[in-house]
This record gives C-alpha cells, structure tokens and sequence, in this order.
DNA sequence: GAAAAGTGTGCGTTATAGCGAACGCTTGGA
DNA sequence: TCCAAGCGTTCGCTATAACGCACACTTTTC
C-alpha cells in the first residue's frame, strides 16, 4: 500500500513543509507537540518523513502554527522573477478578442492566468464557460461585460469580478479596448 | 480528541467536497472505490462526515477524481460578482505610490490581492518584505522595478513578477505611471 | 560542575482507520 | 416473474496512527 511513490511523495511534501513552517517559526518540535495536542513521537515521525497523518492531525498541527492547510500538503510554489515585454508574445487572437498570456500564478488547488485582452472596436468576444472566476481591471477605452444576461459597462480603471460557469462576453461598444484579465481556475490534477 | 469543533469542520468540510466531486463527475461510489483502491465502506463514511482520513488516503481520492488535494480540503470558494468603479475606493497613500484596492482572490492556501498602483513624476515607492510573489503590468508610463539591487524597465503592457520576500521598490523615473499590481500572499490562519 | 530544564528519538500499548463480507435496496434484462 | 448486476450502508477484524514513557543528548542556571 505504501509502495506507490506518488503516496510517498505526499509524505514528503508534508515533512518538508512542516520542517520549513517550524524552523520559520522558530519553533521547537516540543513546543509544537504542546501548542497542537500532539505527542512529540508523532511529530518526530512525521518530520522524518515516515508516518501517515489523519487530517484532524495535519489540520490541528496546521492551527497551532497558523498556516493553512493546503500549504503543508502543497509543494512550495515556485518563486523566480519574470518579465514580459508586450511585444514578445505571441497573441491568442479568438473570435473578437486578442489574449496574450503575461503569466501563471499557481495557489493551493487554483491557478490564475493573466492576461493583457484587446477587443477591437465594436467586436465582442464570448467566453469558454468553465469553473472559476474571471476578473478585469479595464486600462484603456470602455469595456462592456455581459454576465448570465447582465451587462456592465466599465472605463478605465474599473474592475469587474465574476463567476466563469456563468456565460459570459466581453464586447468594446466604441473605441478599441485594452484590459488585463485574470482567469482564476481549479488546477488539473499534476 | 473528536470534541474540538474546529476538527469537526475539517471531517465535514472533506465530506461535502467529496460529494459534490463525485456528484460533478456523476460517479458512483463504487467506481471511485474501485479507482481510488479505497473501499466502498470507508467512502461511504467519508462522505457522511464520520471518518477521519490519513492524507495518503485523500491523495488516493483525489488523484481518482482528478482534483487537486486542496481542493477537497479546503471550503470551496465564494463565488459572486462585484464591481469596484475606478473611482469608489478611497486611495490608500503609502510613500510615494497609492494604490487602490479592487479585490481579493482566495486560493488555496494563498490569497491575492489587486490593486491598481500610482505612482507622482519621479517618485519612489519602497514596498514591505513580505513572503509571497507580486505581480505588475504596466498600464501607462514607464515603471522602474528594483528587485534585491536589479533594476527593471517596463512600458506600458510589460509584465514582471518576483518574490516578494526580496527587498523591492516601484519607482516612475519619468512621467507619472499606472499599473495593475497583483500580490500573491499565504493566507494567514482563517 | 552537578542539577535542572530543554531538545529530539526510540520503545510497547491502545484507540481507530481501512478492509472484506454480508446486507437491503433499486434497476433492467430475459 | 425471477434473477443478475449495480448501488450505498453496516459490521467485525486487522493493521496502524497516535499516545505515554523512557532514553540520550545539549543547553541553561546557580
């Protein structure tokens, strides 16, 4: 049962994790063991990888160093720098709308997609339905935003957020339009 | 040991995600038995809320339903539209940059916040190290990024992102600029 | 330089997570 | 109509997660 290694790896992430979050924290095993009810053996296990927690147990262990859960079970996420310049990539052109992918943020068990979006003058654009939430914050020019049958209608600065499983468009009634769109998805599985 | 409320959430919480996963993909308990190389009986208590799995046991039901582990410890969430008009928030002015919040995207164990970002003709402004990644795209003006001594130059459309754990600044060498400023923080204990 | 308090790691014991098997139930061929 | 195949639940049994305790070691304290 504890022969496959993608059930190992969780241990790992888990031992890796918490070795990190107490040595953050300054913490001593022994203090921890106090501070979340366990017993200073099973943390011990647990940090050496070995072990096999409940969740009530990575969950009260979680408490007591006031980190969320998912952020022990969780491999780190990356952390290095990126630049990208407006014109080094590729547009997505879709029917009305033209996507150029900035980045990735990955969270938890999300990933948020940002974007730069134009519509060209009077196009309009309809959207995938999926799961998640959109959000847009408009730079330039005006930008309607059409909802489960809803319209919203937004200038420069302005900033919508919405539920992606309801159908939606976004559509420039008059001059072109430029905003930044942020897709917040649920990450498919690794 | 089962009387803390708080650990009851965690039981609870597993449950109605589990359900509703299931429900989604229109599977039936014994074929995610048969998937997960879990029993029928243990997924059966699980999702009435009894139980109190191991993680290596959610990480067998979570690769068998696809999902990110998070995502079924985690209460999913909320989902509802909001509008925030370029100029219903009130600024809030730090040294030299001012920056309006437009929301806040709760993912996992991370959270991350957009802001629009000012900053005056030749001003500086010196940010707080803080663990997370930030993200900027620069909407007008030119934005001088300083990253741990680096320095970077974008144009209106260019996009960075870095640890914000590193010491950073946002400067406009020049005329004033605007950017759409995204921080990427862990979410600090619920 | 003991004594005292703290650290993290190994034991045997006990409570319980997960299992297989049997159950009652509904569905849909033959 | 009866039987076969599926469903989800319940019940002992067994493996094991978590425990208490003792241990070796380091650091503090008087």
């Amino acid at each position: 049962m504890s022969a496959d290694p993608r059930e190992r790896s969780v241990r790992d992430v888990l031992a890796a994790n918490l070795k990190a979050a107490r040595a953050r924290k300054s913490m001593s095993l022994s203090r921890l063991a106090r501070l979340s009810d366990l017993s200073k053996a099973t943390l011990s296990q647990l940090e050496s990888g070995a072990g096999n927690p409940t969740i009530e147990t990575v969950s009260s262990l979680a408490r007591a160093l006031g980190e969320p859960l998912a952020r022990l079970l969780e491999p780190p996420a990356r952390r290095d720098m990126a630049v990208v310049r407006a014109g080094d990539l590729a547009p997505l052109t879709g029917e009305g709308a033209c996507l150029r992918h900035y980045g990735r943020i990955e969270s938890g068990g999300l990933v948020c997609d940002l974007y730069e979006q134009r519509i060209g003058a009077g196009e309009r654009g309809e959207c995938p339905v999926r799961e998640g939430t959109e959000h847009a914050v408009v730079q330039a020019g005006r930008l309607d935003v059409f909802v489960d049958g809803d319209r919203v209608s937004l200038g420069p600065g302005d900033y919508v957020s919405f539920d992606a499983a309801l159908p939606h468009a976004y559509a420039a009634p008059g001059e072109p339009v430029r905003s930044v769109l942020l897709v917040n998805l649920p990450r498919e599985v690794p």
